[in-house]
DNA sequence: CATAAATGTAAGCCCTCACTTACGGTAAGT
DNA sequence: ACTTACCGTAAGTGAGGGCTTACATTTATG
């Protein structure tokens, strides 16, 4: 999974409260809209561009859909930026040695 | 530093661009946007967003400003995520209770 | 001291996208 | 069967943000 289709899915707020909903189990539409402060149909939306960036998936249940975080999309995202911190520490280090070789 | 502001930096392709150019070490302005296919005052505006989030430092060196990679804003995300990486594999494991219970 | 180089800022345009209302479709209940 | 519950989709709207051009500022250079 692509972890810049994950990054954008999760930089929107409603999508987090989405995910921080999510967190504790699975939940169904309902469930999770009932607390949040847009429409229904508004979530659902959200719940779609969330399961296209791999970051849940859906179980349908007779008449009810099932939500839960996959960790597959937040296994992409994470590999990114352990990756990005492995160059950044190196870059630091590296202007540090720079700094102290000028001195 | 907020992850909040972090990952809404790092959902722009242009700025993750920039990000990737910064990887291999700090370069001044003009450096970074001389192969992007945006303008420079335009790579301004999304350094500024990058500093803010903490994904950016400055260091000012006569006419020109060095922007480097901060490890700071990084391992604000990599918080957050790691956070709902645990959570994320505890509801996949129990869901995997749950339908081994169930059978 | 005048000119060029390097960069940040302001104003404006346009496009993406988040949200709502309205509707359709399927499963459950009575 | 009819109604209700649950959910996804379509169309339309409005605000936010990314980009550009133009300008201001500071430092280097001749």
């Amino acid at each position: 999974m692509d972890y810049e289709v994950a990054i954008a899915a999760l930089a929107d707020p409603s999508r987090r409260a989405i995910i921080e909903r999510l967190r504790e189990g699975a939940l169904p539409v309902g469930k999770i809209a009932h607390d949040l402060p847009i429409s229904r149909p508004a979530v659902s939306q959200h719940l779609r561009v969330l399961s296209n960036a791999g970051l849940l998936t859906c179980a349908t249940s007779g008449n009810k859909r099932i939500y839960a975080i996959s960790p597959e999309g937040v296994d992409a995202l994470r590999r990114y930026l352990d990756c990005l911190w492995d160059d950044a520490l190196a870059c630091f280090a590296k202007a540090a040695q720079d700094t102290k070789d000028q001195e």
